[in-house]
DNA sequence: CAGGATGCATTAGCTTTCCTGATGTGGACC
DNA sequence: GGTCCACATCAGGAAAGCTAATGCATCCTG
């Protein structure tokens, strides 16, 4: 089980090719062949189906370790050898809808104080975030989802519990102007089983949500709140919403949400070892978290 | 980062001496000096003080990550393998508090049910059922701890956060008849401050309390709640403990907690891939959570 | 249905890695 | 200052791992 066979498995696994594998990691296909081959022998149990190629299910067991456990070695990795490295820098990442006043204010604020700070900022969907946090390769990370009030995320692995809170709003549901919900003053999200969602992973993904049985009518790729909202405004779906995305909006209401209870909770997440008070890490995070 | 060299580095850091991780490892010396050198040159830190051999604050992390990603890589391992093992055994292990009414109903029930099946029973401190449910050592696990009601425990690396509440009840602080609280009706951990306790790490280790600034008095290592009582009782100091190992007990008294609510919580771990039904530790598992 | 193309498995041979056993070296203790 | 102890270093050989060439299915095409 080492690391480097671990690594081609999941290559081979993700592409569905043992020369695409191969080429990816630049190897040759004979040398890809017999690194599975030797994981294989080693678990005593076949982990991928030839022809076509695809993960049995011990292979799918192994794959979601596997993912797991090289993101939690390069994590390692980060965490030890960043000791030495030279402070200065601020590499910030978010989920759009992380994105609020008390952080743009925070990061105003941070800017401000120590001029000229090398910051990078990434937005991008929840799992990149976390494992980039995870790793390193970020220093911070704000991530932000639908939960029971005061209760944690339930962030995807390597997630690790380490996660402070930074804001909580009320849960909305969006829906278009001349929808028959629009004037409700409250809905209940099992009255609306019947109606389409839109699911968007990379903003708001329903199937992370504490319940389930919604439909999803049309699928949204991408990570950019406004087009999302835009959707709903034009009708072709609803979403549930952190209340203050559409405070002010006059092209779609916001519904409060009855029951079940829950609300828009954005926490941040901290690179291994960004202890050091000295770093711009840290001192965003106090500025976070009040 | 060879999970070897890892291995190695552990049992270096450990065992504190070169030769004699090489002789717990099957190695010679010659080798784990070589392994720690080619870390040290991969990592590009020192992990390592020579003379006296102790790791390093660099050493110190990767210790720490170390130590967790062997049990994750074992437990992979475990998962991926387990799909074709014989079913019908069960391993079940427990801290010392975590066994109760509920729990001996259970396991007659199932060991009724299907009459000569394997059993394995392990009592053992908080952290050894943790990493063998989690290596698949063990089918399941159960484990107690105090917490905010109806708050998950917070278990140590590698608990995974699959874990089922099991039964929750209040935590009460156990005093000596003679002393000054025997007869309050509630106290305060605040007002306890000055109290001394027992710190038994291995049946209700207090520092995984979420509250702090108590001091020990004295040290029990063992995982045995009885003498724990009987210190208790003698007049040794205090103990946080859950109300119904007290119940009964005419030689020391039970003083309801008032602030911080807390509640003694048992919870279960599962062994990755436990799901099968026909698995006795299924049955076990639906017997335990209803 | 034949022939070619595709893609994984196998083999041979070479390079690299890694372990052993022997020897070197520096600190501690007497 | 000598001796012992423990880690470092070195040389040699075994094992592992990679490349390149080849083998053998399957699938596609005309």
């Amino acid at each position: 089980m080492d690391p480097h066979l671990l690594r081609t498995f999941v290559a081979v696994a993700e592409t569905g090719s043992f020369s695409a594998a191969a080429e990816r990691l630049n190897f040759t296909q004979s040398a890809v062949s017999q690194q599975i081959a030797a994981l294989e022998a080693d678990l005593g149990t076949p982990l991928l189906t030839r022809r076509p190629v695809a993960p049995t299910e011990a292979g799918q067991r192994l794959q979601r370790h596997a993912k797991i456990l090289l993101v939690r070695l390069e994590a390692a990795r980060a965490d030890v050898t960043r000791t030495s490295a030279p402070p200065g820098r601020l590499a910030l990442g978010l989920t759009p809808l992380a994105w609020s006043a008390p952080v743009a204010a925070a990061l105003t604020r941070i800017r401000a104080e120590s001029a000229r700070l090398s910051t990078r900022l990434l937005v991008a969907g929840l799992d990149r975030i976390v494992t980039a946090t995870a790793t390193g390769a970020l220093d911070l990370g704000l991530v932000d989802g639908f939960t029971a009030p005061s209760d944690p995320l339930r962030l995807p692995e390597p997630g690790d519990p380490r996660s402070l809170r930074v804001t909580e709003c009320p849960a909305v549901v969006a829906v278009p102007l001349g929808h028959p919900l629009a004037r409700r003053t409250s809905v209940d999200l099992a009255d609306l089983a019947d109606a389409y969602w839109i699911d968007a992973p990379g903003v708001a993904p329903f199937q992370r949500l504490p319940v389930d049985g919604l439909r999803a009518g049309l699928h949204y790729d991408g990570a950019e709140a406004t087009v999302l909202t835009g959707l709903v405004a034009a009708g072709h779906g609803l979403a549930l919403l952190p209340e203050w995305l559409l405070t002010g909006r006059t092209d779609l209401a916001a519904v409060p949400l009855g029951s079940p209870r829950l609300v828009h909770r954005v926490e941040l997440l901290r690179a291994p070892a960004t202890d050091d008070p000295a770093e711009p890490a840290s001192r965003l995070t106090a500025l976070l978290t009040p």
